[in-house]
DNA sequence: AGCAACCACTGGTCAGACCACCAGTATACA
DNA sequence: TGTATACTGGTGGTCTGACCAGTGGTTGCT
């Protein structure tokens, strides 16, 4: 005689928690922003251990779910969503995904994204879309800075698609090459070409006119990439010296 | 006199797991498939507590790069890229995805990809799309086989796509999609139109032509995503009496 | 040879203690 | 009075060591 397999109702205790959140976010009793009661108290309310208590939360924040806040408390995410934001630099490398293909999976994305902006982008958009432009010209000279408006400026086109699940594709994407990005722009030059680049775009959204958007938009992708990739091959031959761990593993787009 | 703030190395124990791990992958030392030494071990060569691994380990886990079985051991994930699937739901109940967005992301991402494998598709993709095709006219008559094929058909063309990347976006989305889909394939009808389509795509993409198979997955998608729906007005009234836990919430994708 | 019981090994959970961090408050000093 | 400092309570982070719970190979009986 067989021993029943015994119900485990919802399995692991990491998936109860996660189901119980889930449920609570779902009803609408924890909205973003929101504080998860303190793991002592909350673990004894769930009767299990904090220990597993905090593996649920552990999942969640992985997933960009929670934030946790060491000595404040865990809260619900009220950024814009990110899907597995930093996963795709792991598996990235654990695949072999290349640079290339980065580009290429933004530039599908963004030009598209572009052209629906163009199609749905209200008057908010463009005044955001026309501060950053302006903050752009404004930081011509200071890499870093421009950097930062340059990435709050594609970050307001994908708002105004009016499709969140596009722009958290993008953020996901974006932020996997950012990292790069910081280290190579100290050596960019012509910024006041890309700043005009920006600037265009931002008219062709604002005219609704889709197919310049879009036009536009992938133009300025692919001039991005090649300077990028410029501005590598100089970081490369400076940092050459130290090499560190094997670096033609960098070759992927995993690194760190 | 104010105390330097202590180094921390790596802050978090979680993270030094992380880096660890990922360090081990980026180098080829960990392999798809490969295990993770034992839990015990692994923490005291790492220096820490099990349970700080553990952390660390179930952080990995929740983004797909490991796999976790229960009485056996730890595993490297193996199997396609998959970015934040399970996060998807989750996060879309909490920013309220449409279904709509949903749709129309997956819309713009596989119609592109269709595009993309036409251009680059090579004979191996062709025969395994036409192997599925004849394996969707078989299934006609069995909504869930059928439901199988359709799924693999398009994991197909992700994969000649070329660009993994897109490929495992398309994975995050259609997985997504994939639960509701199962419960309503049951109702539906006019397979066989279904299967024409599949066909038609699979001739233009080995007929290398972009532009068809761009329209083609476009209208298919289209077509899908309007039988969808009707499918689940069909649900919907059939399953009406049973109303738990406020299903009015369940108007956005996060359904379970 | 076949099968059942067993056992070593692996991850999963628990409990309780202590550490590290943060924010607000009370206190000391100028 | 105003400002800096120290304190304190509450929160998450880590550690320890024990025990629970699946898995899969081994052993030993029939």
């Amino acid at each position: 005689m067989r021993r029943v397999k015994k119900d485990n109702s919802e399995t692991h205790r990491t998936m109860r928690v996660v189901n119980h959140i889930r449920s609570l976010i779902e009803d609408g009793t924890l909205q973003p922003g929101d504080r998860l009661p303190p793991e002592r108290e909350f673990a004894q309310s769930l009767k299990i251990s904090r220990a597993s208590l905090r593996t649920g939360i552990g999942y969640l924040a992985a997933m960009g779910v929670m934030k946790v806040r060491h000595g404040v408390g865990t809260f619900v995410a009220d950024g814009p969503p990110e899907l597995g934001k930093a996963s795709l630099g792991l598996i990235g490398a654990l695949h072999g995904f290349q640079s290339w293909q980065m580009f290429e999976a933004r530039l599908i994305l963004e030009s598209q994204l572009a052209a629906l902006a163009a199609e749905r982008g209200k008057q908010e958009h463009h005044a955001a879309m026309a501060e950053e432009v302006a903050e752009m010209f404004a930081s011509i000279e200071m890499p870093t800075d421009y950097l930062i408006h340059d990435i709050l400026f594609h970050r307001i086109v994908s708002q105004a698609s009016g499709n969140p699940i596009l722009a958290a594709l993008i953020e996901t994407i974006t932020s996997a090459l950012y990292d790069d990005r910081r280290k190579t722009v100290e050596r960019s030059t012509d910024l006041r070409e890309s700043a005009e680049m920006h600037r265009e775009i931002y008219r062709a959204i604002r005219a609704r006119n889709t197919a310049e958007a879009r036009r536009l938009m992938e133009q300025h992708l692919r001039m991005a990439q090649e300077a990028q990739g410029m501005e590598q091959h100089l970081e490369r031959k400076a940092v050459l010296p130290r090499a560190k761990t094997k670096p033609e593993a960098r070759t992927a787009v995993g690194l760190s």
